[in-house]
DNA sequence: ACTCCCGTGGGGTTAATACCCCATAGCGCC
DNA sequence: GGCGCTATGGGGTATTAACCCCACGGGAGT
């Protein structure tokens, strides 16, 4: 029997192995690769080609959704199961935007989770029952839903970027960490500085949480 | 051979079950019973008696931090060790002063997790490596107390200072509203960096935010 | 009385940022 | 083919921030 091979994207250690230790006992289900960051995820998904990406939101220096984006970018076919704690009408949307397969709530049972992982790899999509219930309740078909653009018009490596800097990262990290030159990081944050019309650092940060492009108090303490 | 009795308290269902999965494996450790929400783990604390009780700190109805004061006012000696995904200090503090016995990262490897829960019910103190790593940089004696000054204590100026920052204002324009000199607001500036141990804009104003300081929602597009 | 801390200021250095100028290459689109 | 956009780089400059040094006056403890 072929298993269904998975990479487990999740920044938190314990929580991930925590997870792995409950896909090992389902014997359908392997996973392949993990990764802690966002930009791991992406770079593992391209190597490992798994059946079903399993991806956190809330992730240092890419986030999920983010991550999501670049991997189907890269592998269009790529099945990925959203994993989050919370469950934000903008998440959900952004989620089923950029092409996610599942939006998992992390306070959901655990065994929905393999439940998940094999409704998605079959080609279904599968979002936790209570997101289902509020996008019913949301579809109204009278008016206009809020349905917020994304986020404002920023390109996929400008929200890269716009993430570490509210992470808290200078120029120079953030060039070393996407590849790049540190004049190219400048120009990114010029360009969705004049974008989003703020133009300090505590304004963009402020931006990021509000987005949830990052979540509300990361501790990127490395020391 | 008596086996470690724990409680379990998280709130994310998939999590908390991913932690009792890898506590299976330990065979000198039995999950008694688990929680929730921070008032469960009260309720259960009294009721089951374990030996040690890991407790997360977001949760709902009580947080982690109220319900192991609450745990250790009806039983004062309850093991109580602290699981966070951040590491602020203010949340280290507190645990330390309402008599944790340990605080756990997340982010740090799972079988710390094990670790951890047996030197806490042997009675010992459990902290993350970088957590006892900053305390010492704290300058706390070598005794018993892991800490005793109040770290996150800002003075009322330094407190405004912070707000001004995290609002996106530059120091001459934070000298300018509070009538003081620009030498003086670098001042407050770094001595609120050096006690909340956070060296940048970005950091600061996710603190801020986290402590309620200034509202994260608004646009301060003063400009 | 004496120390500790707070608030107030000044002197520096080095690094980083915000903001201009410029260019090349690739891509989709009409 | 040209247009717009994205991403990549380089050259500047002026401002700011982060981090040292130093000082003085005034309250609050002990």
């Amino acid at each position: 029997m072929k298993r269904i091979t998975v990479l487990l994207a999740e920044d938190h250690e314990i929580v991930r192995e925590g997870l792995q230790q409950l896909l090992l006992a389902e014997k359908d289900i392997e996973v392949v690769g993990v990764a802690a960051t966002g930009r791991d995820a992406v770079t593992l998904a391209k190597k490992l080609r798994p059946d079903v990406i399993v991806m956190d939101i809330a992730m240092p220096l890419l986030n999920g959704l983010e991550a999501t984006r670049q991997v189907r970018k890269a592998i269009p076919g790529a099945r990925v199961l959203i994993l989050s704690a919370h469950s934000d009408d903008a998440y959900v949307e952004q989620a089923t935007a950029i092409g996610a397969a599942g939006f998992l709530l992390k306070q959901t049972s655990s065994h929905v989770l393999s439940e998940a992982i094999r409704a998605v790899q079959k080609g279904n999509t599968f979002f936790s029952p209570s997101i289902t219930k509020r996008l019913h309740n949301q579809k109204s078909p009278a008016g206009k839903p809020p349905v917020r653009k994304r986020v404002a018009n920023l390109t996929s490596r400008e929200m890269e970027v716009l993430q570490l800097i509210a992470e808290g990262e200078p120029n120079k990290q953030v060039a070393g960490e996407l590849g790049i030159s540190i004049k190219t990081v400048e120009k990114h944050r010029q360009s969705l500085m004049k974008k989003l019309n703020i133009h300090d650092v505590a304004g963009l940060t402020r931006y990021a949480i509000s987005e949830g492009i990052i979540e509300n108090s990361v501790q990127l303490t490395v020391v």
